[in-house]
DNA sequence: TAATTAGTTTTACTTTGTAGAATAAATTAC
DNA sequence: GTAATTTATTCTACAAAGTAAAACTAATTA
């Protein structure tokens, strides 16, 4: 339950993170896929942190997984992003969108 | 001088409105602009507070504007952004934009 | 000179971002 | 069969960013 209206910045990469990553979005895949597309490179418990508030706000959900390791290795957490987690993310990229509309114009000078 | 890599989401929409008011940009505008684009109402204590750390961070800069106001008031303090407060805007764009990248084709039952 | 008006600063607290260490549970080597 | 190794999650603690409300400032006008 969230009172707070709008994604953090870091929140919404890690929605984007889930969402690419479909059935296979635990901790160490969405470490590597900001690292991979955004050279982003956070601790593993930063995101861990930020994936359990994010599941309290109900923007996602997890479901442990079999414990199915080749090996070694202990059962995975698999995240899935919910119906309001996509609003949010829908709405906040709309507000960025109003934003930099026209804005662009006054860009000069430095490439876009 | 900041030495977190990041712009924090509400920090890139006080951004982009300076962006779009060019001149006019000082605190009754920009919080203006705000509710006016995005619909965010947010006090003008936070707006202020979130400028002085942009200014802090070098990503914008001000100036006193004269006192030449029509009727009552203290003179204004002028923002503009700054070479590194534009790199930033678009270093965080094009984060979101590659993490977005894609992710279109998973959204299924949600209307762009 | 007291109201009024338009604007900025200060204070205080909540939420979000972040790392590092601790813990957990499985597999394999001896 | 137990000690190492591997893969993963949880806990703890603190810094940075978001936010409102109240205080303050400096003009103008009645």
């Amino acid at each position: 339950m969230g009172k707070s209206r709008f994604l953090g910045e870091f929140e919404q990469f890690v929605l984007l993170a889930i969402l690419r990553l479909g059935e296979q979005a635990y901790g160490t895949t969405i470490r590597q896929i900001l690292l991979d597309v955004i050279q982003r490179d956070v601790s593993i418990g930063a995101l861990y942190t930020t994936l359990t508030r994010l599941e309290d706000k109900g923007l996602i959900r997890s479901a442990m997984g079999e414990a199915t390791a080749e090996r070694g290795g202990r059962a995975k957490k698999y995240f899935e992003i919910t119906a309001q987690g996509k609003r949010a993310l829908q709405e906040t990229r709309q507000s960025l969108d109003a934003m930099w509309r026209d804005v662009k114009l006054s860009f000069v000078g430095v490439k876009q």
